[in-house]
DNA sequence: CTTATGACATATA
DNA sequence: TTATATGCCATAA
């Protein structure tokens, strides 16, 4: 692939699309990926267009593991479930033993 | 070209 | 501690 090719969103979709099962990252971590780490924004901006990629963008929260983007999911909770089907405990919007479902593409890339 | 937007992050009070 | 303000930057219009 030729990443120049790629707008920024496109690559944050093939970063996303590469998160293990079961595992989550942060927009911050994406960016910082990267290369552009001051903008953790237009990673979630971007997320709004991957409704229609095959992106899990269920996986991908804030630094605090809270799922700030379940609003934009179909449901209220949808983004929960989708988690907690992969073994993410979830309570209250916010990720339990989110240091342990953490993964940082720039140490696993 | 300029302005507006935002599923964040950090700084400050 | 929580709440508010500011910076950040790719994309759309």
């Amino acid at each position: 692939m030729k990443p120049e090719t790629l707008s920024f969103y496109e690559k944050v979709y093939e970063v996303a699309r590469q998160i293990p099962y079961g595992r989550v990252t942060s927009y911050g971590a994406i960016a910082n990926y990267l290369g552009a780490k001051r903008s953790a924004r237009l990673v979630g901006y971007a997320m709004n267009g991957s409704h229609n990629k095959d992106v899990p963008a269920h996986r991908v929260v804030n630094r605090k593991g809270l799922l700030t983007g379940k609003h934009h999911f179909e449901g209220t909770n949808l983004m929960q479930q989708l988690l907690e089907s992969e073994g993410v405990k979830v309570k209250d919007n916010q990720i339990q033993n989110f240091e342990m479902v953490f993964w940082d593409p720039s140490k696993s890339l």
